[in-house]
DNA sequence: ATACATACC
DNA sequence: TACTGGTATGTAT
């Protein structure tokens, strides 16, 4: 027999971190905008912000700057006021330490902190180099962004506040105003607002959370729960924008631009009151939302008042510039912790401060993190994000599970016909193919690592995955037998429509072998 | 093309 | 009692 599967069936799905309690009120950074722009126009000898002065002055503790920020608390959003974070992250390095998960991203952490430290010296370099040509090439990128500014139209994100959460809480008003969290003793999914106070967060683990938070309550997830009240939240999102884009249960895009436009007595205001009341009034929910220019600033704006609160960003250049460049890096989506670090090192804490040090990022990062952080601190969106209805079809499908540490080589086979069965059922559903089959596999070190193979022809059927997959574990093993895993998975991808197009009249075309070489790669279903 | 890393929910 | 599962994308080779 086979022992592979562990875990008890626990769904996880980690809900947006995303609201944290109360505050937020207008940050009264203010200031000279005026020279923003004008940086751009006269090649001006900005930078003078001298990044590297601030270094040494750390006052977070021994944790926040040097120590490992992947691990401890992400104090990113907002709400954190009455926190004491050191002693927070003293429990969590206390609870951590020494186990396998903290060495692998003390490891993890250790090779960024080598990536951003030869930037730190190449940075050093570059600040005794003439970097007109550069410069001028700026100059020229960010014109070409400029002229991308589109103030059109009206975007709004909707982010429902602790979703998981208030869900329970309204099935069950005991638990109204209590310190839980949805999850189980190993992974948090969401944490109530009262819990948050203690520093649980999402994605903690429960019996970490725990130590936070002694009398914290753990409620087994239900998605069938939230997935029905998601389904309400969309009907209302539906009567505004019936192309919302859903990025998750909880939260979604509206393009309001048509709304509005058919209904002129509205301001873009008073529909987000409007919706939010409604969703409401019709799931006992509260919501947050952000309404701007693009989705990217609308992201960040939602969080602004949470819960139960919606920010308004003036559709005016001015005011993105002004709002946008007092935002801390860790603030716009797409930079993480380890973005944040590598900035940071550099000197690098606000938007504004990497407008001013531009032309060394320039020097220092890959084109597309140039452009994306351009993009961001200029308040452009990013170019595809808001052609809303036409949403990509997805680009790989993938299933994984974690279990007891194994070196079993027969229950890992066993995980992998289980893993590729319940792909190919979900496949099936989607009525897709794909060419490329991927395997990922955890060791009990945490180390992560993949295989995968692409294939001259598409596959759907369970067997076809299991053979792949198999040989990719297979191949593995040989190398690395005795290897002791925690996580397997299976992907897809290269995907493409599985069902078969009547007009094309495959029986004719695959009966006469002379047409193969013009047969498109599609047709080659199986 | 494949492997690995980062990020988001 | 013990650090998820799913998808997309960027970076490196």
């Amino acid at each position: 027999m086979e022992c592979d599967d562990v875990t008890g069936g626990l769904e996880f799905d980690v809900e947006s971190d995303d609201d944290d309690a109360i505050n937020v009120q207008e940050s009264d950074v203010l200031g000279d905008i005026s020279d923003f722009w004008d940086d751009l126009a006269e090649t001006s000898d900005d930078q003078r912000a001298n990044p590297h002065t601030k270094q040494g002055s750390v006052t977070e503790g021994p944790n926040a700057e040097n120590g490992l920020s992947r691990i401890a608390l992400d104090d990113n959003k907002a709400g954190m006021d009455g926190l004491d974070k050191q002693k927070i992250n003293d429990i969590i390095f206390s609870v951590s330490k020494g186990s396998r998960f903290y060495e692998n991203e003390a490891r993890k952490d250790e090779m960024a902190r080598k990536r951003t430290e030869r930037a730190v010296q190449e940075l050093g370099r570059l600040k005794s180099l003439d970097l007109t040509t550069e410069r001028s090439i700026v100059e020229q990128l960010c014109t070409k962004l400029e002229a991308q500014r589109d103030l059109s139209k009206v975007i709004v994100h909707v982010d429902m506040d602790a979703f998981y959460c208030a869900v329970e809480e309204r099935d069950d008003p005991s638990l109204k105003g209590k310190a839980f969290a949805v999850g189980g003793t190993a992974m948090l999914t969401t944490a109530s607002y009262a819990a948050r106070a203690f520093g649980v967060r999402a994605a903690m683990p429960g019996y970490i959370a725990l130590r936070l938070c002694p009398e914290l309550k753990f409620v087994r997830p239900d998605h069938r729960k939230y997935s029905a009240a998601s389904e309400e939240v969309r009907k209302v999102f539906q009567r505004y924008d019936p192309n919302f884009r859903p990025m998750s249960l909880d939260e979604a895009y509206l393009d309001l631009t048509p709304y509005l436009s058919m209904h002129p007595e509205d301001t873009p205001i008073t529909v987000v009151s409007r919706m939010r009341e409604e969703i409401l009034s019709e799931t006992g929910l509260t919501a947050s939302a952000g309404i701007a220019a693009n989705s990217l600033l609308a992201k960040v704006c939602s969080d602004r008042n949470k819960p139960n609160g919606q920010y308004f960003l003036p559709f005016d250049r001015e005011s993105i510039l002004e709002f946008v460049q007092a935002l801390p890096v860790r603030k716009p989506p797409g930079i993480g912790k380890v973005t944040e670090q590598f900035l940071h090192a550099l000197g690098i804490r606000t938007c504004k401060e990497i407008w001013d040090n531009r032309v060394y990022l320039y020097k220092l990062c890959s084109a597309a993190s140039f452009d994306y952080f351009m993009r961001v601190v200029m308040g452009i969106g990013s170019s595809h994000e808001d052609r809303f209805g036409s949403g990509p079809d997805r680009k790989s499908i993938s299933h994984e599970t974690t279990f007891y540490p194994t070196s079993d080589a027969t229950a890992m086979r066993a995980t992998i016909r289980r893993l590729s069965h319940s792909l190919s059922v979900e496949m099936a559903e989607e009525k897709i193919k794909g060419n490329t089959v991927t395997i990922k596999l955890k060791r009990s070190d945490f180390r992560v690592f993949q295989k995968s193979k692409k294939l001259m022809r598409y596959l759907k059927m369970e067997d076809d995955i299991v053979a792949v997959a198999l040989e990719l574990l297979n191949d593995e093993l040989q190398v690395n037998p005795g290897i002791e895993l925690r996580l397997m998975g299976v992907r897809m991808s290269g995907l493409a429509s599985s069902e078969v197009d009547k007009n094309v009249g495959i029986a004719k075309v695959s009966e006469s072998s002379e047409y193969l070489g013009l047969i498109p790669k599609h047709l080659f279903s199986i």
